[in-house]
RNA sequence: GCGGCCAUGGCGGAAUUGGUAGACGCGCUAGCUUGAGGUGCUAGUACUGCAAGGUGUGGAGGUUCGAGUCCUCUUGGCCGCACCA
């Protein structure tokens, strides 16, 4: 006897213990079925999962269910991003322990994680801040040092006075630093670089081969690259007025065309001959000093004026040795992107004219433009950066931009002075190498020793791992291990004499570089990787995550394999971690504002739906709440909704079925309590549905070519196709379509006394509903599926084969239409032969 | 400023990739049923019109027998980068 409600509550744990005993999502390395990788990026273990967190989990488990019933060997592997300054915040604040606080988040997170019933290798979980995996990190950090993929240099960095340590480039967003949010300043520090700029053409190139990426995450990263062709141009320098040992200043430019169209030259404030200028000028000095203040922030950029200042040093024109210019210093060059120098060509550059109509300096057009004059053509206030041919430029008039690029870089190649050309031909980048040193304690630790006589002194492989000490305080400023008393000291491993160890730690970054490769063996304890696993399960065949990560986690996650293929830690194909990339979008919910303008929680509100008029009132007085904008869910708009409360209220398979619904995967999908009650209704629809079918006695063979088998069929060939394509919202579309034709399908065998082929065929196309439902509702499906006399599990059921014939129509309808319009159907039957 | 994406009912969206626009869900309307745990069922729901019909995928053109889909221009929204020489 089947109960009429379906009973999440009991159900879920039920299956979940049915899963889990029988060790059924336990992938074996040795499995002999073609593999299928599918992973979503690992959370960071702040103590709750969101609803983005269900949302991607779910996309995901869709995925391996689907994958599995179609046969492939699939890992589906778990994790925690575990390192990074939120524990070290929660320690400082309340006084616990970064370990016991991040363990003790993780044990909540996997209960949630759990509770929505995805199919999970939880024998593979594993921690970045567990000493069992960073000790394999400390391992590759060492194998990249000796393969000369590792740098030590004095660097200008960016700083986080909040979070008091040093940012990459790419935790920088609009100058501020990308956690604390505070304006980033620039210090000069020694610092351990990851040379990802090694790759930088080989990581361009390899982007149009990963076809199964978003084209706006292969456009942001190509961007972020930042490949330019230019020329590099040695110009010399007057000696009359040059510092001493200066005779060169060496530029970079893309338009070597409008050499002729040059009115100056400038370096950056840092530039070695600004520097050079400012030892013997205390008010040049005083001028970079100023430049170093304006920061970086993009305000302060924006509204920043192009301020220089006159060195008096004059440059040489390279085809003509009569033509001074003169050098500047000026705030707006960069010292980290060529050659930190320029020579200004105001009309066709407009950072330039607006310097020189600043300094009045003038300027000269070189190109001209299409259908303009050249005798009368001048440029104000607006730099000319289009195409046209060369006016005022000597041996190139008349000719186009182009060729004139090519006739200077041809004429200045062949020049030498001092025994080098005077120009060369460069291809440059804006990617710069990826600064990993951070100042703080709760992260992988850098594993080399200072040693006053050896220098820089790498930790021997079979000391490691480098464990952090438990016994730290958070009191002081900066980085705890600094301040530790006995952590630091320890005998260099070459001389033996008293050394210093490294107290940076690793970027968080670099955690989540290699995870997806250590998830292929993690109880591998000699090495990070074991060849023939890692070989066999990498590219993951398909990642799911947030787009935040387009150029950060997925950048250096390339470059990673790389050096891992580079140091024989892998040999991945084309060096790709990621041949399928998916980003789905957030989960987004109103906002509700009371009238002191203060947020109030959903739970806190009532919806009345007045006529075609939604109003908001508060459940506590009742009085009116302003019904705001839909954002994405934050604590500071109090819009979020606790997975926990909606697994314990209408279950897993609920939440899980209207994530997928309603919205296309890569679009945000608006959370709404309308939503989720039209999804726990269809639980219930199928529910009654299974039930009320397998009531019924099949007494005869289904007819083949039944009405609502050939439905089931086509869902199933369509259901298939859309997972495939991750058109989760497509999926849900067509099994509610089925589930339709089912119910109509039964109301018509009720009135017709339960007709023997009708009930056969009923039945089988329900038992296809419950298949396409699995890889969403896997509970329900279980229950479904025993409810229907089914052995075993649906998880391990194979999935079922489409009938092709009942694809095709027997009857075709066309449309007749006149001048585009509409006016009758024709039914034909179709050709018995084309039928089959 | 540069680059990209998007635009379809009251809402989320679908459209076999150039072939009946609005599937499916939400909401709403009417009726029946149930009556204490998130009901169920039937019918309707792009706009306009009593109807036949007409109009309709942000706007304007174009290609085509045929355009939501392709091309050109344009408007609005979202996102990324941003003094990159």
């Amino acid at each position: 006897m089947i109960p009429e409600r379906y009973n999440a509550k009991e159900a879920e744990p039920k299956w979940q213990k049915a899963w889990s005993d029988g060790e059924i999502f336990r992938t074996r390395n040795d499995d002999p079925r073609p593999k299928y990788y599918v992973l979503e990026m690992f959370p960071y273990p702040s103590g709750r999962i969101h609803m983005g967190h269900v949302r991607n989990y779910a996309m995901g488990d869709v995925v391996a269910r689907f994958m599995r019933a179609k046969g492939f060997n699939v890992l589906h592997p778990m994790g925690w991003d575990a390192f990074g300054l939120p524990a070290e915040n929660a320690a400082r604040d309340r006084g616990v322990h970064p370990g016991a606080w991040t363990y003790a988040n993780i044990d909540a997170m996997r209960g949630q994680l759990q509770s929505m019933g995805l199919s999970l290798d939880w024998s593979r979980e594993i921690a970045t801040c567990d000493p069992a995996y960073y000790k394999h990190q400390q391992r590759l950090f060492l194998d990249f040092l000796k393969a000369g993929l590792v740098d030590r240099r004095t660097a200008r960095v960016n700083w986080d006075p909040v979070d008091q340590t040093v940012l990459a480039n790419e935790q920088v967003i609009d100058g501020r630093g990308w956690r604390s949010g505070a304006p980033v300043e620039q210090r000069e520090l020694t610092q351990w670089f990851l040379k990802i700029t090694d790759y930088a053409q080989d990581l361009l190139d390899a982007l149009d081969r990963l076809e199964r990426w978003p084209e706006k995450v292969r456009l942001m990263q190509k961007n972020w690259i930042g490949r330019s062709e230019g020329l590099l141009v040695r110009f010399a320098l007057d000696p009359a007025a040059a510092p001493a040992g200066e005779s060169e200043l060496d530029i970079y430019t893309t338009r070597p065309d409008t050499l002729f169209g040059a009115r100056f030259m400038a370096v950056a404030p840092d530039h070695p001959l600004a520097r050079a200028a400012a030892a013997r000028d205390p008010a040049l000095a005083a001028f970079i000093e100023e430049c170093r203040r304006t920061g970086t922030a993009a305000e302060a950029i924006e509204t920043a004026e192009k301020l220089g200042y006159d060195t008096g040093i004059r440059a040489l024109h390279p085809f003509d040795p009569d033509w001074t210019l003169p050098v500047y210093v000026a705030n707006f060059i960069l010292m980290d992107y060529g050659t930190g120098a320029i020579f200004g060509c105001p009309a066709h550059d407009q950072r330039d004219l607006d310097f020189v109509n600043k300094y009045g300096l003038g300027n000269t057009p070189v190109v001209c433009p299409p259908g303009a004059d050249p005798a009368t053509f001048a440029i104000t206030d607006t730099a000319y950066d289009g195409d046209g041919r060369l006016i005022n430029s000597r041996f190139l008039d008349g000719m186009s931009v182009d060729d004139a690029k090519e006739e200077v870089a041809r004429r200045l190649e062949r020049e030498t002075r001092g025994g080098r050309p005077v120009a060369e031909r460069r291809v440059n980048f804006r990617l710069r190498d990826w600064g990993i040193s951070r100042q703080r304690y709760w992260g992988c630790p850098i594993p080399v020793i200072h040693c006053e006589d050896c220098g820089v002194v790498p930790v021997p492989p079979e000391q490691l791992p480098v464990v952090l000490p438990e016994d730290v305080s958070f009191d002081g400023p900066g980085n705890p291990l600094d301040r530790h008393p006995t952590w630091t000291h320890v005998d260099c491993p070459r001389c033996a004499r008293p050394a210093r160890r490294e107290t940076d730690t690793m970027d968080t970054f670099v955690d989540s570089s290699w995870y997806f490769a250590r998830f292929t063996d993690p109880w591998d304890a000699a090495a990070p990787t074991d060849r023939r696993a890692v070989d066999r399960w990498l590219p993951v065949d398909q990642y799911i995550g947030g787009i935040e990560h387009a150029i950060l986690h997925l950048l250096y996650s390339r470059f990673f394999t790389r050096a891992m293929n580079a140091t024989g830690h892998s040999g991945i194909a084309d060096g790709e971690p990621f041949a399928g990339l998916f980003t789905q979008g957030m989960v987004v919910h109103e906002t509700y504002r009371a009238a002191d303008g203060a947020w109030l929680m959903p739970g806190e509100v009532r919806i009345d739906q007045e006529g075609s008029e939604r109003r908001a009132y508060r459940l506590d007085t009742g009085a009116p709440v302003e019904i705001g904008s839909i954002e994405k869910m934050s604590k500071s708009k109090k819009n979020t909704v606790d997975p926990d409360d909606i697994i314990g209220s209408y279950g897993a398979d609920t939440a899980r079925w209207f994530m997928l619904s309603d919205s296309p995967p890569e679009r945000d999908v608006i959370w709404t309590e309308e939503g989720v009650q039209g999804a726990g209704r269809f639980v219930q629809r199928v529910w009654r549905l299974v039930g009320e079918v397998a009531a019924i006695e099949a007494a005869a063979p289904s007819a083949p070519d039944h009405p609502v088998r050939r439905a089931a069929h086509k869902t199933l060939a369509a259901v298939e196709e859309a997972i495939e394509a991750l058109r989760f919202n497509v999926a849900v579309a067509r099994i509610y379509e089925l589930a339709n034709a089912v119910q109509s399908e039964l109301q018509a065998a009720r009135l017709d006394n339960a007709e023997a082929a009708n009930a056969a065929a009923l039945r089988q196309a329900t038992e296809l509903l419950v298949h396409l439902i699995a890889p969403m509702m896997p509970h329900l499906a279980e229950e479904c599926w025993g409810a229907l006399g089914r052995e075993g599990l649906v998880a391990q059921a194979a999935w079922p084969a489409v009938e092709r014939s009942l694809l095709v129509e027997n009857a075709i309808t066309l449309p007749v239409q006149v001048n585009g319009k509409k006016r009758a159907d024709v039914t034909v039957a179709r050709d018995a032969d084309q039928a089959a």
